[in-house]
RNA sequence: GGCGGUGUAGCUCAGAUGGUUAGAGCAUACGGCUCAUAUCCGUAGUGUCCGGGGUUCAAUUCCCUGCACCGCCA
């Protein structure tokens, strides 16, 4: 029997538009609920979305919806969001579901019928934009302290959660289990807020429909965080499936963001209590994003939009980034330049580049089949023994959930085996005709890729996957597993390598033209000059105009004219409104989708009154005849 | 106002139950190699380890205090 391993993000509030938190929440979760199942184990991976509340109810009627059909609609944005960022969820549960209904309702009447549920009256401001309550003292100037609204009193009757008498137990259980809370910093908050006392918490609503009613009382629905806690239960069969919750009930890991913490550490443990199950075994609240320094906000602007990341600098570029760049529990900064960067000198310089130049090597030197390993002497056991190493701190940092550690580890293993291949230089072996250290060499580099590739595969799945098919592992099975790592040499002799595409291309980043000459470019420049007896230009100035492989995104005809098209290109990093004078010859539709050579470094011009930012290449006088590409290239690329 | 945290190389951060030259990545400079995506490898660095006081043979590490920033609560 498997052991098992339960793993939630939370419900996303379905009318939120989905940014950098979300999926950084739920990408830790997919890399932790990926490592497991590579690990061996059982694995339920729960996602979804929280869709009841006044303000779905509200939102849907100024659309002249019901809230279910709005719930529908907008649950697309974050379901295509996990397909598009490769979310391998087990499930998606949206509490609209009947599944759920059933389950809220049954957790009320257990803890109602236990006694600790009550009617009572209750009144309070409350803020409808953030759905807090709020007291009296909290008011900023008779308004909301967050969001500096108006706040209204409500006066309504209520059913009331005693959680005032679950504070002594809840905090025995904190500090028994050091782990139930992480990181160390929130466990000493949570702690130090169920000391000053907990009081009964309102758990129903009379002033809106769109909710789970209480039971036998519909006047009243089921307020917001005890239905959508309850979520994590209706997954696995809370109340319903027996065997499937006893499966995988007590969750392992409820992965959130530190906004909500004390929902789920205080509030969800005293509901269990309540209710007689088993608490989570751990709540564990990561950090949140800047972007470039600052707090994101609607206001300001600056909410990352992950689609449009995704399609900019790719997927696994992107899991890379958030889950490389902070300390997981850390609050973190999200910058172009920094995402740039790592894409850059993590992935394209030691790792794509080692496994590039590992097998050019193996078809130069081997005819492109791994060979065996033969005897493996002193210089090689650093590597084996460094690989020993990085496996080991890789999985005690993964099950700690420090995956920036991880990840550091296993970075150490791709320096050392660039180091490797440095020092025992295969070009130098095979001038030299020595094929016995030759094979030995070329066999232990490419088995220390292959163990890359799998501690990769949680954080880059279609990455790993491209490894596993260029290192011709992709079949074999068993040589895909964590428990491979354990030993050295799980990679089959006579396996076949299938160079492919470069993994990770540069992204090329714009440089300020230099104010003024410093003495290496001025060496540079009479090189130029050298090379040049003919007249001619030289390389190096070809190479500065930059060009790019575009793909034309929009396209529409500018006002009065007939010759000049304005259109939208993505050139990878960023998308370029480009004036072009190609009117005469194409109309704008058929331009949608076409692959064109851009110059990307033109300095912006204005062309009727339009800002045109680079230059689509074309041939002809009239009849103008676009530059594209013979097969399919990616947007971006540089053209060379 | 109460409680807690942080302050280390240009940048982002790691670290030491107190004890020889305080680390990593990025960035910079120089050198080497050619299998490779102008990639890789090596070398060089610079640090009043926030200020002040105390304990100690010895503190950047422990204690107190001040400053700055941050978090939770009110």
């Amino acid at each position: 029997m498997k052991e098992s391993f339960y793993i939630t993000t939370p419900i996303y509030y379905v009318n939120d538009v989905p940014h950098i938190g979300h999926a950084y929440t739920t990408v830790a979760a997919d890399v932790m609920a990926r490592y497991k199942r590579l690990a061996g184990y059982n694995v339920f991976f729960l996602t979804g979305s929280d869709e009841h509340g006044q303000k779905v109810e509200k939102a849907a009627l100024e659309n002249g919806k019901t809230p279910i059909q709005l719930a529908d609609k907008v649950v697309k944005r974050f379901i295509g969001l996990w397909k598009k960022l490769n979310i391998s969820h087990d499930d998606f549960i949206r509490t609209s579901q009947e599944r759920h209904k059933k389950t809220a309702q049954a957790l009320f009447n257990i803890v109602r019928e236990k006694g600790d549920i009550y009617l009572g009256e209750y009144e309070d401001w409350y803020c409808t934009p953030c759905e807090t309550f709020l007291t009296e003292k909290q008011l900023v100037d008779n308004r909301c302290p967050d969001c500096k609204r108006e706040v209204e009193l409500l006066k309504e009757e209520s059913y009331f959660f005693r959680m005032s008498a679950y504070g002594d137990r809840l905090l025995k259980h904190i500090e028994e289990n050091p782990d139930f809370i992480q990181p160390v910093s929130r466990r000493n908050e949570i702690i130090s807020f169920v000391k000053d006392g907990l009081r009964d918490l309102s758990i129903s609503r009379t002033t809106f429909k769109w909710g789970i009613p209480v039971p036998d009382n519909d006047e009243h629905v089921i307020y917001v965080w005890f239905d959508a806690l309850t979520n994590y239960l209706t997954a696995v069969g809370g109340f319903s499936d027996e065997e499937k919750f006893s499966t995988f009930w007590p969750a392992d890991i409820h992965l959130i963001g530190k906004d909500i913490l004390r929902f789920h550490a205080v509030y969800w443990p005293t509901f269990l209590m309540a209710a007689g199950l088993p608490l989570p075994k751990q709540v564990f609240a990561h950090g949140w994003w800047t972007v470039e320094g600052e707090k994101m906000s609607k206001s300001l602007g600056n909410v990352v939009d992950p689609y449009q990341v995704i399609d900019e600098y790719g997927v696994d570029q992107f899991r890379y980034f958030l889950m490389r760049e902070v300390t997981f529990g850390l609050d973190g900064d999200y910058s172009k330049s920094a995402l740039i960067g790592r894409i850059n000198s993590d992935l394209g310089n030691d790792l794509g580049n080692l496994l590039n130049r590992s097998l050019t090597m193996t078809e130069k030197y081997a005819n492109g089949i791994v060979p065996s390993g033969g005897q493996p002497i002193q210089e090689d056991m650093e590597l084996v023994e460094m690989a020993e190493k990085a496996v080991n701190e890789f999985n005690e940092s993964m099950n700690k959930l420090s995956f920036n550690r991880a990840l550091d580890h296993l970075w150490e293993l791709i320096r050392e085996t660039n180091r490797y291949i440095d020092h025992r230089a295969p070009w130098k072996l095979s001038k030299e005709g020595n094929a016995e250290r030759l094979k030995c060499v070329v066999y232990t580099f490419i088995e220390s890729l292959r163990q890359i590739s799998i501690m990769l595969y949680p954080f880059m799945p279609a990455t790993a996957e491209k490894m596993w098919d260029q290192l011709g592992i992709k079949e074999q099975k068993e040589a895909l597993t964590l428990s491979s790592l354990e030993k050295w040499g799980g990679l089959k002799s006579g396996t076949v390598v299938n160079k492919g595409a470069i993994l990770f291309p540069r992204v090329e980043t714009e440089k300020e033209a230099p104010t003024h000459h410093t003495e290496p470019k001025e060496e540079k420049s009479k090189k130029t000059k050298d090379s040049d007896p003919a007249g001619g230009i030289s390389f190096d100035d070809f190479m500065k105009v930059e060009l790019h492989v575009g793909v034309i995104k929009e396209a529409e005809k500018v006002p009065k004219s007939d010759k000049l098209l304005k259109l939208k290109v993505d050139i990878g990093r960023e998308r370029r409104q480009i004036v072009a004078g190609i009117g005469k010859s194409y109309e704008p539709e058929t331009l949608i989708g076409k692959q064109v050579a851009v110059v990307t470094n033109l300095k912006p011009a204005q062309l009727m009154g339009i800002e045109s930012q680079g230059m689509v290449l074309a041939a002809g006088e009239d009849e103008l005849k676009l530059v594209t590409f013979e097969g399919d290239m990616k947007a971006g690329t540089r053209i060379r």
